[in-house]
DNA sequence: AATGAATGAGCATTCATTCAT
DNA sequence: CATGAATGAATGCTCATTCAT
């Protein structure tokens, strides 16, 4: 046989982001994708099963890499605040240097593809987060409310914010985010 | 204008709701909207320039509805705080009586099919809410930040928790509306 | 709308006969069928809902033309040996005039996809030699077995005996038609 | 030979014959063909130049199959009607024990394929039934026809009936095959 | 105004086959 | 010998749209 090229995975997931980005998960096609990866459309079959799995691939592919950035050496030893405040910081960050990336989780998110995937195979993003309320929760710190709703208070606002900032409506800068990250503290504070 | 008319272009509309929740923008095909509407195809370039003119007329005028919906019968009498819940009870109100148009608007918002619309044809539903925040601002109630933050952080998690009551995470009442309203005032408020 | 062209259907009829008897069922495709039919290939999909659609209707149809052509003008006053020899015929003849008719439902015959087709659709081409059948036995004059027999040595060695002159093997001349229609009657005669 | 070889071919041979008899020749491709012969697709074309070849050699092989079960320790110390009841006999054996041969072979010998395939290659299941025919032709206990057509009011009819019989149409005992012998051979004896 | 007929372009996918290992 | 990788060509079919009536 011969050897696999590893790029080709990557180069058929870059090309499906650009486009998806560019031109809409509706008008994202097979041959699009192929023609960008500069691969034959029938490849694209050699990697994965179907326009579906493609895309659910993708999709759980850029998650774990946002959790991870986002999450990964959680300081645990950090108090509530600040390990509140450098998550929210460490998200803004990965989003601003990856806007395909999040774009792309953006407009997946709010299509009925999503309801396709195994709700197993989704890790949450903000599964870090949750234990970080549950713990202010006990401590009295935050509202005692659904940790759902410190999570919703927590990046609902901050995606829209980095979104404008994409659009142009915006501009993120230290002072605006310091004031975001002030706001939504003062959303789920006790 | 003719009854006729307005019953078949409301048709027209009401199929591509209906289809765009259930399958997704990606699916809604013209034809599929002309059978489920009960017309002709061809019938809705009668009434449309071709897919995206539908799509935007759809848009603008499901957009309109909600603002009428939600700031009609303003009460400008109202304390600041007052206004502020009601808008925000007037939007829940309007969103669970109108699943089908909120999912639409949610779905459509995120595709790159609406930066297409001319921005000067999009009527913000938060306008109103605007010259609220302003007020509020001048009045030292608000915290001192661009309007369009206040306007997030009070919007955003409020859809984001009508969503997951449409999916089933949460389910919205009275005592949980009452916490989600707080901490919308908590965050904005100076 | 435009005025439908009657002759389409029957050109799409004749170009997928044409066809089959050509490159075989196995290779036609229906983009082979339009450009043959000097159609578009979705043009086709106005006159038929799928490729499954259209083969069960051409096959139905060539029956239901065979079964005219054979038992037409059917002679109910003739002796039973000349009805009999009248209907064997009849269908030489028919075949004879008709190669592309007979070829093509005896490659469908033979292929999985009959058995797709409602059983309840199908005229059976022997219908009418079956009362004869019954007939004859109440008579006497053929041999007390199940109808379908006298059927199958009626029709089979008929039907292979046109093939093996559409192949070459044999050619049909009134000679060897009289024997073999002899032969059947032996066969089946009490 | 190898054995591993001899084993691969066979696998591929039946995988076809099974495909081809579920699914139909049109869509039985490379692929699943290879799948449930659980080799790789291109291991195919290590023992077949391409598909055409691996289905006329699947042909001409079933072909041998038969008529060596058929014809093999042909007794010809037996009279004429014991011979000639003896290789029906055995060819309704060995298509009732071997189903999926029989229906492939009925399957292709009617497709455009077969004719593809050079004539000498072909056995003829027939063949040793021809000099029964001639001696009993000289010995005027069978009709002075052409030989092919005492072959075919012996086979064809056969044929059909063991197809009814896979169908379901009928149910072959010993009783209606002893009377299908007896119809065969009335007509074709003298 | 309304629509059935018609179509070229495009879709997702599978095809038979080749190639490098 | 065996096979995973790769692909151009083809598959059945749907698309948005136009046209004649």
């Amino acid at each position: 046989m011969r050897h696999k090229d590893e790029n080709k995975n990557e180069n058929i997931f870059n090309a499906t982001i650009q486009l998806i980005n560019e031109i809409g998960l509706a008008e994202t096609s097979m041959s699009k994708i192929a023609k960008k990866a500069k691969v034959s459309a029938s490849t694209i079959y050699v990697y994965f099963e179907n326009k579906e799995d493609l895309l659910n691939k993708l999709y759980l592919n850029v998650k774990k890499m946002m959790t991870e950035a986002i999450f990964n050496n959680f300081d645990a030893s950090l108090s509530l605040q600040e390990a509140f405040e450098n998550s929210l910081r460490k998200f803004v960050e990965f989003t601003l240097a990856n806007k395909d990336y999040f774009l792309f989780i953006e407009q997946f998110q709010n299509s009925p593809l999503l309801n396709k995937i195994s709700r197993d195979e989704i890790t949450d993003i903000c599964e870090p987060l949750y234990s970080l309320f549950e713990k202010g929760k006990k401590q009295h710190v935050f509202k005692q409310v659904d940790t759902n709703l410190l999570a919703i208070f927590t990046l609902q606002p901050l995606m829209q914010f980095v979104k404008e900032h994409f659009n142009g409506t915006t501009t993120i800068n230290e002072a605006n985010l310091n004031k975001v990250i002030q706001m939504s503290w003062d959303a789920i504070k006790a």
